[in-house]
DNA sequence: AATCTCATGCGTCAACCGTG
DNA sequence: CACGGTTGACGCATGAGATT
């Protein structure tokens, strides 16, 4: 790949991957790539483009209702119409689902229900308007934080530079969502409670509690948590955003000795965050009003040019990292739908054994 | 070992957007 | 409307792996 085609490959960014999703679903292709987990998630919600071999699912409600037990309509090839409770429930809207393309599911309904062309073209140029340019990550994750039942927003980093809250440490990690390959979504802010929202699959809806120490041993930065899996298996994996590490202490030598004695065989993770030596402020030479002399005036004027370029270097650094952990969310909401997705085929096949009639 | 290819990150510019 | 934050785009540097 030449450099001009990475740039290109690169540049298949986020905004493209939403108008493939768009451009998709009005041709009602599926879309490959990313935007596939959309589209079936899509498949979910309006049961629409549902698979040619399987019944139509539609879900009561809308599918959104958060934590509310899911009740399925299941409409067999025969013309049966079973309502079922979900194994697997009906999820809240997941972690990464931006406003846009909750748009572009409505639109996609209203098209399916009205099938008016001419509406369908001036709404496709809308949405082309609304999606000419993507809101900030963080204005996208805070949006679908607020979806999120207990999971907190992520606070604005304000006051980086200027000024300090009392309560704010002196590491400005921002809070960060993640979400485990069971679905439960974990809110972490460094200094502050980690919280784990449950989709309440196994009836253990709600946060569930955590324990987190600052320990002194492990080099600055690092975060012990203790964390009681529920799984079957035992095992609980995380997606980590950004440059975050999270280690899977076995040995649990990093943790105090009586954090071990008293959680007995639970794993231990632990959560390293990127070191963020932000260089602080720069100190305000002259004011302005002291400026005279014409060389006074240049002076100031590079100190205004090298602060602003020292500024934008490092929002350009926070804008990838946010952009890393958008796409690593994204990326975690893919493998967390197609495992959902797998299990509601099963289940599906499951129903249909038992509700095809028997011919003995 | 030298070269090539590719991925990743950084600095900068410019445009957009929200806010006061 | 000015200002500052955010982010796409571009060019560049660097390191790792593959190829010659």
């Amino acid at each position: 790949m030449s450099k001009c085609g990475r740039k290109k490959y690169i540049k298949t960014n986020l905004r493209q991957m939403t108008m493939e999703t768009i451009d998709s679903q009005q041709d009602g292709s599926i879309p490959d790539s990313v935007a596939e987990s959309e589209s079936a998630h899509m498949q979910m919600q309006t049961g629409q483009n549902s698979i040619p071999t399987l019944a139509q699912v539609s879900v009561a409600g809308s599918g959104t209702g958060r934590g509310s037990p899911a009740v399925t309509l299941v409409q067999l090839p025969s013309g049966q119409t079973v309502h079922v409770q979900g194994v697997f429930q009906t999820r809240q809207p997941s972690v990464i689902q931006s406003p846009q393309l909750q748009t572009v599911q409505v639109a996609t309904i209203a098209e399916a229900d009205e099938s008016a062309e001419s509406e369908s073209v001036i709404d496709f140029h809308k949405r082309r308007e609304i999606l000419s340019r993507r809101p900030s990550y963080r204005k996208i994750l805070n949006e679908l934080s607020s979806d999120v039942p207990g999971v907190p927003k992520i606070e604005e980093e304000k006051s980086e530079e200027a000024g300090t809250s009392p309560n704010i440490s002196a590491m400005a990690v921002p809070t960060s969502i993640y979400q485990t390959s069971t679905g439960q979504y974990i809110a972490i802010a460094q200094g502050e409670a980690i919280q784990i929202s449950n989709p309440g699959s196994d009836g253990v809806q709600g946060l569930q509690a955590l324990t987190m120490t600052n320990s002194g041993a492990p080099p600055p930065g690092a975060t012990i948590i203790q964390y009681a899996t529920q799984s079957a298996d035992g095992t609980q994996q995380f997606f980590v955003p950004g440059s975050q590490v999270v280690v899977q202490d076995e040995e649990t030598e990093l943790a105090p000795s009586h954090m071990a004695a008293t959680t007995g065989d639970m794993p231990t993770y632990q959560i390293r965050a990127p070191t963020t030596a932000l260089p602080q402020g720069v100190v305000m030479a002259a004011s302005p009003g002291s400026l005279h002399s014409p060389q006074q005036l240049a002076e100031e004027a590079t100190r205004k040019r090298e602060l602003r370029l020292m500024k934008n270097r490092e929002a350009a650094k926070e804008c990838r990292r946010r952009k890393k952990e958008y796409v690593k969310c994204l990326e975690s909401r893919v493998a967390v739908l197609e495992v959902q997705n797998k299990k509601l085929i099963e289940e599906l096949e499951t129903l249909k054994d038992i509700c095809s009639p028997k011919t003995d």
